[in-house]
DNA sequence: TTGGGTTTGTACCGATTGGTACAGAATTGG
DNA sequence: CCAATTCTGTACCAATCGGTACAAACCCAA
């Protein structure tokens, strides 16, 4: 019985690769089974849904790595210290910008409107588990919050202009320069 | 004569919109041929080379009308009035973020595969006029180049989330601190 | 008005799409 | 060791995919 659930969490992880490599519509079923290894039959065991299902599953563990990851961990302790954790998170996630962010990905192509919901959520997460570290440093809300979009917009700027350029060093600068522009102290103080 | 040329044009910003709405992959010749009127016929008479000879004069489009409206303008004049009249562009074609930027999107999939050089090259232009304006504000080159990199990233970012939080306002508080940024007198001095 | 090129709709093609059916292999609890 | 359940490979399906062929409609110069 355990069984299940870790293959099905190796199959989740294999198809994420291949979305994330030919985007939703542009990764076919016979892509899938070729890649992943599993045929047809295992994966409409495990999602009877279908693509759709295959996707939302994919998202869902995605977003729970996060939670787990990147935004719990952001309401626990020193909050310049959890910041400087997240960034080391991030980069080791999207693998120095070599790996794309499937969930931005979605945004930009009529997938998003399949999963507008989770998609969303994922960011509106990742934006308010930053504002509240930020808060914690002294900022004030507003202060925090606009701090805390302008750094998760462009982490996945840095992302496409990383792809774009397949240059993994725009990723990384982009990261050390977005950390000091959260740490830096308020200038209103 | 001029007629084809002009109706030619039509037909690649009509299919511009089917890309920009389901990706390349998403968008079947079905949904072009219904979306923009034009039949079958018609495309393969214009772009005998299907659909990738579609993206590729639709990419042609748009970078040339980035090369007259943002890149070159970049060049000319007073520096800072340059990055101003930019960011208004920038703010009107994508429609105030409710507008996504295709290069990007093509990024994001295995599309950019297929487009890579004009992709980048979109890029790699962007971020050096910028460069070049920024250089004549004063800053040295290094850091003309670090911000300009920092800008284009971040108007890729802002699109992606304003798309994903389907909130425009996003977008339009991301444009108005990136002037803000760009615009800071160097630190340094 | 006619003739030649340009433009377009329609019918059609093989290939592939996402999805279903189901028999059998593998695994498990009793 | 057996039966019930879980898992998987294969064959198959209608629908749609991107693309081709081509005749008719269209347009403009002569």
């Amino acid at each position: 019985m355990p069984r299940i659930v870790a293959e099905k969490s190796d199959v989740v992880a294999a198809i994420a690769e291949v979305f994330r490599e030919h985007g939703y519509e542009g990764a076919s079923l016979s892509q899938i089974t070729a890649t992943t290894g599993f045929g047809k039959g295992s994966l409409y065991h495990f999602f009877p849904g279908g693509k759709e299902d295959m996707a939302s599953h994919i998202l869902a563990h995605i977003d729970h790595w996060f939670e787990i990851e990147i935004f719990a961990p952001l309401g626990t302790g020193d909050a310049a210290t959890a910041i400087a954790r997240m960034m080391r998170s991030v980069e080791t996630y999207f693998q120095s910008g070599n790996r794309i962010c499937l969930v931005g990905a979605f945004t930009l192509t009529g997938t998003r409107d399949r999963f507008a919901t989770p998609i969303a959520i994922y960011f509106r997460r990742w934006i308010s588990a930053l504002e509240g570290a930020l808060h914690r440093t002294g900022l004030n809300q507003s202060q925090a919050s606009q701090r805390a979009e302008t750094a998760v917009l462009a982490i996945q700027g840095a992302l496409v202009l990383a792809r774009a350029l397949n240059d993994a060093a725009v990723f990384t600068r982009a990261l050390h320069q977005i950390e000091a522009d959260l740490l830096r102290p308020d200038p209103q103080s």
